[in-house]
DNA sequence: TTTACTGCAAATATTTTGCAATATC
DNA sequence: GATATTGCAAAATATTTGCAGTAAA
């Protein structure tokens, strides 16, 4: 991640934090650090070890912990997968793409495309004020529809 | 649910069954009728209880495969939530709304809306065939919103 | 000095697995 | 009759909670 950006959320950390009352610990900024180090989806114990791997050691409750308050903060936001555990992405990459989920092998591609965003930006609703998209796109991937087609030849 | 739709699902579920040489049981069966009686968002453990209402026992276990094979099938989507169970929906009832979700209380709200709907039904993606889409939209509702403002102005 | 936060251990919740009994094909 | 499926119990995994010690304000 680009050192610009960096400062940036943790600046945005740094006020929520002030705002919050909430106390400014070497914990919370160490793994602050750990999730900027991810430039995709991460869960629970891939940001433990990143820490770790960071020589910084936290207990995974207090990571646990700090999630709650960085997705609070705005500065991470939470995904469904197939996986069992939650997972979580810095918000300022996960605003700029769509999932494409195969639901044949399980596999997410993302995709950047600037004619969804603005579609997703420009959605009004009653009684609601949007924050951020998350666009889950479930279908079949070109690998899977091939084999797929493989398949049927054989049988006939 | 209508009947009419009822059999229409159940009739796919069988097809399904049939083509991918799995066995009809009682229990496959006794579990889609369980399905059909959520209009919304469901979990395992609501599930198990829905087709206990009913006077059917079957063993959590066999939920969990069978939800497996209902998702496998094309029968049950399933979704994020704050939730710390994995929250499923037949797809049917799925495919027409999207979720507004709001970030400060956790509620979710569902809207149709034809618009949305026939833009995401044209998104083209290359090497992958669109199947289903989930549009989750985070933000703040209007209770929300209307106590910050509440709040704010008190502190002044 | 006050008390929010951390880390540990234990509790709880969720999901998966192994296997004997059973029911479908 | 062969074997996929079920249900149970146990294991594995994920998350939450209680509390004593520590450190931020």
């Amino acid at each position: 991640m680009d050192s610009k950006l960096y400062n940036e959320i943790q600046e945005s950390f740094t006020n929520y934090l002030t705002e919050k009352k909430l106390r400014k610990t070497e914990e919370r900024y160490a793994i602050l650090e750990g999730v900027c180090a991810f430039t995709g989806h991460f869960d629970i114990v891939m940001l433990h070890n990143k820490i770790k791997e960071a020589r910084y050691y936290v207990s995974k409750s207090t990571v646990y912990n700090t999630l709650e308050v960085l997705l609070d903060a705005g500065i991470v936001v939470s995904h469904q997968t197939s996986s069992q555990s939650v997972q979580y992405e810095l918000k300022k990459y996960a605003e700029m793409h769509s999932h494409l989920f195969c639901t044949k092998c399980g596999s997410i591609r993302e995709i950047k495309n600037a004619h969804i965003k603005g579609f997703l930006n420009a959605i009004k609703v009653p009684r609601f004020t949007p924050d951020f998209y998350s666009l889950y796109i479930y279908g079949t991937c070109s690998k899977c529809k091939n084999k797929i087609q493989r398949e049927k030849k054989q049988i006939k």
